[in-house]
RNA sequence: GUGGCCAUAGCUCAGUUGGUUAGAGCACGGGAUUGUGAUUCCCGGGGUCGCGGGUUCGAGUCCCGUUGGCCACCCCA
């Protein structure tokens, strides 16, 4: 793409020009600001993490995926960080004993996988990770641990619901979908699958989409399941309510009573988030075979045509595999590259000007000079007095002295006010989203405090404009 | 790692069976216009046509390789 003498940005990387960058802190803030209003504290860990912390979880296979390097000279094998979750139970569990339980904990940043770019997947993303770690309470009875744990689930889903719908996402547009680990595979081993085919079936599930279905419903069959049974897992969805949490219970065809039964404490924390509408349950969701040991999620884009927007679940074995005491934890991940298609399809994403000023980068002033030598030479000293009044003061860069041209540019960069240097008349102040101006130029040393107020003392703009 | 499609200005694209010095719109800069954000008009900077090789009198155009992008597979922590 470029001569030999230039450079390109690596494959699956993204440059980001101010517009670009604009987007970005838009996802980044509304991450930030779910995770503030939902009462998570902000974490973060080193971009880059010894080898060996990601093959304690996933096994040697894990490294054909990532991006890992030795210092040059150097014994140790670095990656550059994959996922959060490692990163989380290593800091988790060297407090451990010092920190809240519940301790409610997010962080937003870098990731990188070293696999090849598609729709929806690069190799350097951004991912917001939220996690509650450990349960309110100290519960002690079976009941106690089975309402706390429903509620911090719930607690997670909503976090990253509230998220969506600050975007101006619905559940008519994502559809959480929400499966359980423990009670699939309860309910799996009540029909007499032994244990050690249930991830043989996992699989076979997450698959789903990919094969037809009657290849579904025939492999599904080796596992005693019928036509009308495989029908069902296609479909996937059971509905629940709060008031009949077992309303499949009817269902003879695929007896779902003892699964119902397990998601009816979520169903009924979800209920009180005021988020059920947002759920299906999907006996498909399976999220890998890792190591999920309760409630898992998906978030998906209504038509299903995206990847997944964001996913997570339950792992209440994970902190202890890191070093830490028995930690019950769920949490959750989503990447800015599925997100930003979904809204950049939708049309939720907003325009440059209004990114901008949600950022704060609107300037407040626009200094101009009228063209006068004396005019021109009082630019810098103007700015420069109202910069050190707090104030965003730009100038232009331009060698025209036409004033209207100069004020289609403060105008362009939306400023609030455009200051325009009369010598030694002083200066005029222009409102420039209502047209109104000083009457009478104003001495150069009111103009930060005048901008600042926000009323300068305008009077009308004259009609023959 | 495997496969399909694609690559001309910052962006969107045109470029005739291979034929002179590669074009348009938008964007950007200057001016018409030392005084008020519009409209209009004029002018300008910008490209070794992704890169390398081959065929040919002649290649943006045809062939091969390569790099990059998009899409799918694998995988998805």
């Amino acid at each position: 793409m470029a001569p030999a003498n230039q450079h390109q940005a690596p494959t699956g990387t993204r440059d980001l020009y101010p517009a670009d960058a604009a987007r970005r802190r838009f996802i980044t803030e509304a991450w930030r600001g779910a995770s503030v209003r939902h009462g998570f504290e902000e974490v973060d860990g080193p971009t880059f993490e010894h080898l060996d912390l990601y093959t304690v979880k996933s096994g040697q296979g894990i490294v054909s995926e990532l991006f890992s390097f030795q210092r040059t000279g150097g014994e140790k094998t670095y990656a550059l960080r994959p996922e959060f979750t490692p990163t989380l139970a290593r800091l988790f569990a060297a407090r451990a004993n010092a920190l809240p339980k519940p301790s409610k904990w997010f962080m937003a940043g870098p990731f990188f996988r070293a696999e090849r770019p598609q729709r929806g997947r690069l190799r350097e993303f951004l991912q917001w990770n939220v996690d509650f770690l450990g349960l309110a309470g100290d519960p002690k009875t079976p009941e106690e641990l089975t309402r706390a744990t429903a509620a911090a689930d719930a607690e997670i889903i909503a976090t990253c619901v509230s998220m969506l719908a600050m975007l101006g996402l619905g559940p008519r547009e994502v559809r959480v979908k929400i499966n359980h680990r423990r009670a699939l595979g309860d309910w799996l081993g009540s029909r007499g699958l032994p244990e050690a085919r249930h991830a043989e079936l996992l699989t076979l599930l997450d698959g789903k989409g990919k094969m037809p279905p009657a290849e579904f419903a025939a492999r599904l069959a080796a596992f005693g399941f019928s036509p009308e049974q495989a029908e069902i897992f296609q479909k996937g969805i059971i509905r629940t309510t709060v008031d009949d949490p077992a309303s499949a219970k009817g269902d003879t065809v695929l007896d779902l009573t003892f699964f119902s039964q397990a998601v009816a404490p979520l169903s009924e924390q979800l209920a009180q988030a005021g988020i059920l509408d947002w759920v299906d349950f999907d006996l498909s969701i399976v999220r890998g075979l890792a190591y999920y040991t309760g409630m898992v999620f998906e978030v998906h884009e209504a038509s299903g045509g995206e990847r997944a927007i964001a996913g997570g679940g339950r792992y209440d074995n994970l902190v202890e595999l890191f070093g830490g005491p028995p930690t019950p934890a769920v949490g959750f991940g989503m990447g800015d590259v599925v997100l930003s298609l979904v809204l950049q399809d939708r049309g939720l994403m907003p325009t440059d000007a209004k990114l901008a000023e949600a950022a704060g980068l609107r300037p407040d002033v626009f200094v101009i000079p009228n063209g006068l030598p004396e005019s021109e030479a009082m630019v810098r000293p103007l700015v420069a007095t109202c910069r050190a009044s707090g104030l965003h003061a730009r100038h232009t860069y331009r060698t025209t002295r036409n004033v209207g041209k100069l004020l289609q540019e403060a105008g362009a960069a939306r400023a609030r006010f455009a200051a325009i240097i009369e010598g030694a008349a002083g200066v005029t102040l222009k409102d420039l989203e209502t047209g109104q101006q000083t009457e009478k130029p104003v001495p150069p040393g009111e103009v930060p405090a005048r901008v600042a107020a926000g009323r300068p003392g305008f009077t009308p703009a004259s009609p023959s404009r």
